[in-house]
DNA sequence: GTAGGTGCAAAAACTTTGCATTTAC
DNA sequence: GTAAATGCAAAGTTTTTGCACCTAC
């Protein structure tokens, strides 16, 4: 992570009272220097690659910590929560054979429509949106396809 | 549930091998006559006041088969697992702050558009999507703008 | 009659928390 | 220096599972 970055995570942290430790400044770089959008377990074997002695415990309030500041991002594609290094408006869409987990990007004339939409069918404030898709990767595809001509 | 509900739940789980018991029926019929989305727990505290010796276990494993032969739905706004007794195609929006999921129905042509889009940016089969929003409910609004202004 | 389902209880999976100690600022 | 964070372990919450007995078909 470079100087930059970790200035900007400090000024983050610092603005909600808290603090970047060493464990926290793994866990982003763990999470930016990866496209798996991984579990919370996940993050902690990777971390530990690093800091060993790092514990399940902190990882767990870490991720919440990192979220609340917007430095990282959670989705709740399938059963457990999921991680994601990157923070920029974009979609998901959930492989249903292998659970692996790729990037969409709409455009955002068509979610502003959306969220009309919805602000008009409900009574709510609408604050935000959630919009994933599921499917087969290209893989999985092919392996079904392939099973399916035997 | 009439009669016709019963035979087409029979139906339904039959094509699959399972059969209608009065437990997954009970199960249908606190869904079908709520529209609070709850979580297993409160189903099987639900159904536990018409069949008293129901297990946690049975409730679990009934949603299970009932959503895999459609005639129950899940979603997971919030952090556990929710039922819908409503198959029909609906979205959901889910107060931040009362954790309360109101109904919405966003035109097919819209979420048409929005699969095609997703289609076209990944190289995957599109098979299904999730479009939830979330924001506050009218009563949390209320509440939030009568703190604001104490 | 029999495959599928149930109740019960134990276990698994995931996440949070209390506390003494350490550390970022 | 001190408030925040950590490691460790224990506990909490949600969901799944093994098994002997039951029941829908």
């Amino acid at each position: 992570m470079d100087k930059r970055s970790v200035a900007e995570a400090k000024r983050r942290l610092a603005s909600r009272g808290h603090r970047l430790t060493k464990q926290r400044q793994a866990i982003l770089e763990v999470l930016r220097s990866s496209d798996v959008h991984p579990d919370a377990d996940w993050v902690y074997r990777e971390v530990r690659k690093v800091l060993p002695h790092v514990s399940l415990g902190t990882v767990y309030r870490s991720l919440e910590v990192l979220r609340d500041a917007g430095l990282i991002a959670s989705l709740e594609v399938g059963p457990r929560r999921r991680y994601d290094g990157n923070t920029s408006e974009h979609q998901h869409i959930l492989c249903i054979s292998c659970g692996r987990v790729a990037d969409i990007h709409l455009p955002p004339s068509l979610l502003e429509e959306l969220e009309q939409r919805a602000a008009s069918e409900a009574d709510f404030t609408i604050t935000g949106h959630r919009v994933e898709f599921y499917g087969l990767c290209p893989q999985c595809l092919q392996k079904s396809k392939a099973e399916s001509t035997e």
